[in-house]
DNA sequence: CCTCGGCATCTTTATGTAGT
DNA sequence: ACTACATAAAGATGCCGAGG
């Protein structure tokens, strides 16, 4: 997509990218073959010398050089490039934000492989690990997740990041992960009940000495971050279908990895009652 | 050349929202 | 209550071609 992509280039907007479009010029190639472009010389001079910079950009894979240039509404387009090195991730935490709030779990998802992170077990190797990838996917993660790693764990997460939350909220998806898996119709098996708050109860219970609040607790954590994948693509294809492109670049729907951890129903249970039925 | 009008892009301001 | 991201609306800037 982003060798299909103009309006990056300053005093290229929405507009003028969907008239080089509709004028049959679909990418960068296309750009160089065509001999009279439908733009003054002026700007016809800043789409060549641009162009030649995006193409080393990106055969370099420096994604930060897109992320810069694009508009925070159109971030989305980095997805393809750079989906063999991204990472989706979730925190969860003992609250909102609190001075005295902590991160106690978090899981990364590369597409391939879950990993999981625990306070007072090795939450710090998130540090480390997030920074072996070049795009970051989350949700409400540049509000919320990011700035919580880099306060309570020192990381910089500079790399570019696109947050479901806006690229769904253009869509017309709004409510929240959870209301936005249920309009798309992504199921959430035996977890659909518990939510951030539940997840405070889990992590106090496993304080207590429930090993099985644990368990609960990431495969919760670790079933939203499975889901933003699929999330990420239906949102991708979506963008993509809003454009004159064909459809020849959607990308087909990920199959998931069965969850590596196992939710206690009967922990669910108790906690729910303990905790009033009203609310949950 | 110079100015003007139309149009697109950029900037500023205010408001909204989702995370645990 | 918080945070820091986004969009939306409104205003300013600047490009470009037309016409004098």
């Amino acid at each position: 997509m982003l060798k299909h992509t103009f309006c990056h280039i300053p005093g290229f907007g929405a507009g003028t990218e969907r008239s080089l479009w509709q004028a049959g010029l679909h990418g960068w190639d296309d750009i160089f073959n065509q001999p009279n472009l439908p733009l003054s010389s002026k700007k016809e001079a800043t789409l060549h010398s641009h162009i030649r910079e995006s193409i080393a950009q990106l055969q370099a894979g420096n994604g930060d050089y897109f992320y810069g240039l694009l508009p925070s509404d159109q971030q989305w387009r980095l997805f393809p490039a750079f989906r063999d090195q991204v990472a989706y991730f979730d925190i969860e935490t003992t609250g909102l934000g609190d001075p005295s709030d902590y991160i106690t779990t978090i899981v990364l998802y590369d597409g391939r492989q879950v990993r999981s992170y625990v306070s007072g077990q090795n939450l710090g190797d998130f540090a480390r690990d997030i920074a072996d990838y070049r795009l970051l996917v989350s949700y409400n993660g540049k509000t919320f997740d990011a700035p919580f790693v880099r306060r309570c764990l020192g990381a910089p997460l500079d790399q570019p990041h696109i947050d479901l939350r806006y690229v769904l909220g253009s869509l017309g998806y709004r409510g929240g992960l959870k209301g936005c898996e249920q309009q798309l119709g992504i199921p959430r098996q035996g977890l659909e009940d518990i939510d951030g708050s539940f997840a405070i109860l889990l992590w106090h219970d496993y304080q207590r000495g429930n090993a099985k609040a644990l368990d609960t607790l990431l495969a919760y954590n670790a079933l939203d971050v499975i889901n933003l994948e699929i999330l990420m693509v239906l949102a991708y294809n979506a963008k993509l279908a809003k454009t004159p492109l064909g459809l020849e670049h959607h990308l087909p729907l990920p199959t998931s990895p069965s969850l590596p951890f196992a939710a206690d129903q009967d922990t669910i249970q108790r906690l729910r009652s303990q905790h009033g039925w009203s609310s949950y």
